[in-house]
DNA sequence: GCGCCGAATGTCAATAGTGACAAAAGACCG
DNA sequence: CGGTCTTTTGTCACTATTGACATTCGGCGC
């Protein structure tokens, strides 16, 4: 029973245990931060934080979690008729990243954290986008054929994080060229494989 | 350091593991079996079962690594004009299916296992089969653009997958309807997204 | 305020998974 | 065979994660 409800009182409780990780990873690195520190810091018990957080290296991609809400939601709310990869383009860069804790955030994932993880993390990212594409099309086109729909949101959900892969490897990396190079993988994949 | 070497000694230990971990897990379920029963049947200590497996659970996925193996050998057997889509096609389908085991071990991972564990797997082997397909046409392909080629075999992959996804919900599976979706969902993207 | 109910937390006791270092097994050479 | 180097295991200690069950906290109606 990873993740739990949403009062007020356990907010606060999942509150303080990421302020006191943040603190902790800061201060000592990520690996070498115990999840009981974490616990003992935010004042409950280590139980209770494995009932906010499936691990301890979740608590580094928690704001993930809140990107994705984001997309569902702004995806939801393109106009009607447009076209997907316009809405996806748009409803991907309408999120409003808070810079300066993403790139704090950033430096402890790339910085210390095995880069297995960050790969995995990955993979589920992009299925979980993958799954709020495959819901969007699901509700625009109810009559479509269910492998259409299938094959068209994993593909989109592929191709995004194809130019997210390139981009990654580039030495020289800025948000522009981000999203040029998704721009540039929906538009090929829209038109047909661009390699046979 | 999760996998371990090749030796004649360490091989003959991993299979021992391997054979004591299916026994337990037929006789009592995969979650009433403790890694340290399964270390202790095969005469080891649980140790060294970690560094023959990266987990309990991945005694159930085992033979998939040996599939993507086969895959890939198999696309690069295939001749060099060849169009990709083909290729993959056949690949995937020459593997040599062990019916009894394979049938066997399915079992108990649906039935028994967490499907959040099946889910993460199916994410990790499509990354893995992405990462082989690319592999394959950056070798065909030296010239290419790498975002053509990424998002090449990401969407691949990715069709292959939704083939299989849709596959997975039907109720009455088998071979040959699976082999059909796949070559659908690989030829309509090979068009373009096939919604839009 | 009192008693009741469900959510959140605490406690306890396992099992899971890993790092560090020592010991044993093989392979190889003279 | 003895010496030596590499690979594979064992041992120890410690952190990570989870299930089961007891306890406490906060509303809610009376």
């Amino acid at each position: 029973m990873p993740r739990a409800p949403q009062t007020v009182r356990s907010e606060r409780t999942r509150e303080a245990l990421r302020r006191a990780a943040l603190v902790r990873f800061l201060a000592q690195g990520v690996e070498q931060t115990s999840a009981e520190q974490i616990a003992a810091d935010a004042g409950v018990s280590l139980r209770t934080f494995y009932r906010h957080f499936n691990s301890k290296h979740d608590l580094l991609f928690a704001d993930y979690d809140a990107g994705l809400q984001w997309f569902r939601k702004a995806l939801a709310d393109r106009p009607a008729g447009e076209p997907l990869v316009e809405s996806v383009q748009a409803a991907i860069f309408a999120f409003p990243y808070d810079v300066e804790a993403v790139t704090q955030i950033a430096r402890l994932r790339s910085g210390e954290l095995d880069p297995t993880r960050i790969v995995q993390h990955m993979r589920e990212v992009q299925s979980d986008f993958a799954d709020a594409v495959l819901d969007h099309v699901g509700r625009r086109h109810p009559d479509a054929d269910e492998l259409a729909v299938t094959v068209t949101a994993r593909c989109v959900a592929a191709a995004v994080f194809a130019g997210m892969e390139v981009w990654m490897r580039q030495d020289d990396r800025n948000l522009a060229d981000l999203a040029t190079l998704c721009r540039d993988a929906l538009e090929s994949v829209t038109a047909g494989l661009p390699v046979s």
